[in-house]
DNA sequence: CTTCGGATTGCATACGTTTTCATCAACGCT
DNA sequence: AGCGTTGATGAAAACGTATGCAATCCGAAG
């Protein structure tokens, strides 16, 4: 009904109860039945919610997480932003949600963007900040966690899977499968997740006493995972095994194996992706892929940054979470793997 | 270096000049040379960035926009909110996002939260809300746009793509493609889009004396659409075309149609989605689809809903962009259709 | 009946900004 | 020289809430 916006003070006249009154029954102060009564009528009637960012002026605590995302395409980023949204959601939080793009410049002004704004803490999800920035943050006693991307300074939080280790497994996983030459569409090199899945990888190939045919930066886009794989298998030798550093790019290769090249996966080419979004179950991917197992990690994600902002004194921490290889048809699965 | 927060008193006592001087500055007030290169050059030595909670406490304009969002899991989502981001952040709005699943109730208080934090405006994407919202929100002077979804009530805007007409245009298609059982898996009834895509579609039969073979609810989801696409395909009288509501759906169909059944496409069956999201142009779909232009529905989204900001005696308006087959693969197309 | 203690309550202040208002200096014009 | 006009500036109020502090109330214990 009434078109001006309803305070705590219109709430105490009608309660008859001063505006504390009202303030100590919404943010669950003690009072007595009566006057709690007596406030939630009022409110009620008057269709009163407590202003947040008033609220957040005096307690200091916006209850707003900021969160930066460079791109969507990569299905993994949108599932993960639901569920991140749902598990802060759940505890009263909500989400500030920024795109970045991929320009370091423009993550900088963004990013203090986000902070004039009070933001209790910062989730960036596949961006890289300077160092300068963190000391920012720090200095501003603003909590931040780095989703599925790690970085050297001491004193940040990140949440990754054991990239490193799942670059292994597929190595392993592909010799085992007896092929003779595997080539690597890297991810993107600019990016630790990038290097960390590539050096797994060689290490599982050294161990073997073998060298990858190729590698090549794929920059975790599709166009250049595309052109990486026309020009692999260009060659006199072409692989008979690619290991890809991102599901997304991994879809892009199948496309090109199968539909511009001719080829038949796996009798052909074996590829192997990285992450098992949901589309790689997909019947027309029907990918293998090292699992990057979203749900724990976007737990793991709100744990670490709800845990700084209670209580400021805690460490940051580098969380790796282990994935497991999916098997499915895009690549031949070594005798007996099927049984693990 | 200091931990503590810098406010605009700080920055004023170190330029020595007067809170309001700094304020003035920052706001974009007049000032004299002077003061504004004194306040400079104090505000960066100590870091000093405008609190936008404490101004929009003052302004009444908080410079945020709640973004209610059902589901990700079609790919047109993302895009519509990286565009829409994008679009925003350039006109020095940030997006508050919320997901809110699809259940009713979940929505209510979801958007109550969202008007505590003291949002300019809202947009739903693909969400539908109880009419006793709509009046809270015009109550308290809160522009609300939905993005993808109409709604009967007179009060409020909404941008779609001019759904009626799509589906008309997809049937005319189909059957000057010569098609002779054509089958409807629509997208969710108890949507306007779904609504309106299998009236015009209807309709366009209809006027060339037709009857579609069958219409299942495919509920926008892609385990219906495979059921779906199951029942149609075990008739006696299969069809040889499906006019599917969502690309979404349509991989399914796809997928199923020639994974589980083993039939080509479009030699058995003719398959023409909905959107054309990006995923539609590679090579493993060649979907033809209709193409909701995201761009031009994020844009107008944009400009209506600040439009209603700046001026809220503007009425509400409900748009509708057309969209424009696209021809792919996936569907056997009419003589001479290609050149157009 | 008095006194003590704990629970409630109201008053006033604080949070960090924008904005109105009055003051003041400077300046051009008659 | 006097006067009005303009532009800059500081003091103070306001936004809507939480909270420390003092006052008050109530019942129970003595």
């Amino acid at each position: 009904m009434s078109d001006a916006r309803v305070t705590s003070l219109d709430v105490a006249r009608l309660a008859g109860v001063s505006q504390s009154a009202v303030s100590r029954v919404f943010s669950g102060a003690s009072a007595s039945a009566a006057t709690i009564k007596k406030v939630r009528a009022a409110a009620d009637r008057l269709g009163y919610r407590p202003n947040s960012l008033a609220r957040a002026m005096i307690t200091g605590k916006s209850r707003m997480i900021g969160l930066v995302v460079a791109y969507l395409d990569n299905q993994f980023y949108p599932l993960a932003i639901e569920r991140m949204s749902a598990a802060l959601q759940a505890r009263g939080y909500h989400i500030l949600l920024i795109m970045a793009g991929n320009s370091t410049e423009g993550i900088e002004s963004v990013m203090q963007d986000l902070m004039t704004y009070q933001v209790d803490g910062i989730v960036t999800a596949s961006v890289a900040i300077s160092s300068d920035l963190t000391e920012r943050c720090a200095a501003m006693g603003i909590p931040l966690v780095m989703f599925n991307r790690g970085q050297d300074g001491a004193g940040l939080s990140s949440i990754t899977s054991a990239n490193v280790e799942g670059g292994r497994k597929v190595a392993e996983f592909l010799i085992a499968g007896g092929h003779e030459r595997i080539a690597h569409i890297a991810g993107w090199q600019g990016a630790s997740t990038g290097r960390d899945r590539m050096r797994g990888f060689l290490e599982g190939m050294a161990a073997a006493g073998r060298e990858p045919l190729a590698v090549i930066d794929g920059m975790y886009h599709r166009e250049p995972a595309i052109e990486a794989t026309h020009a692999l298998m260009e060659r006199s030798d072409p692989p008979d095994a690619i290991f890809v550093g991102n599901d997304h790019m991994a879809f892009a290769v199948l496309d090109t194996l199968r539909g511009a090249l001719g080829l038949s996966v796996p009798g052909d080419v074996s590829v192997v992706g990285y992450d098992d979004v949901p589309m790689a179950a997909w019947e027309s991917y029907d990918l293998t892929t090292l699992r990057q197992p979203v749900n724990r990690m976007v737990e793991a994600t709100v744990e670490t940054l709800l845990g700084q902002i209670e209580d400021p004194a805690r460490l940051p921490q580098k969380i790796e979470i282990a994935g497991s290889l999916i098997l499915r048809g895009s690549a031949r699965i070594p005798e007996g793997w099927d049984i693990t």
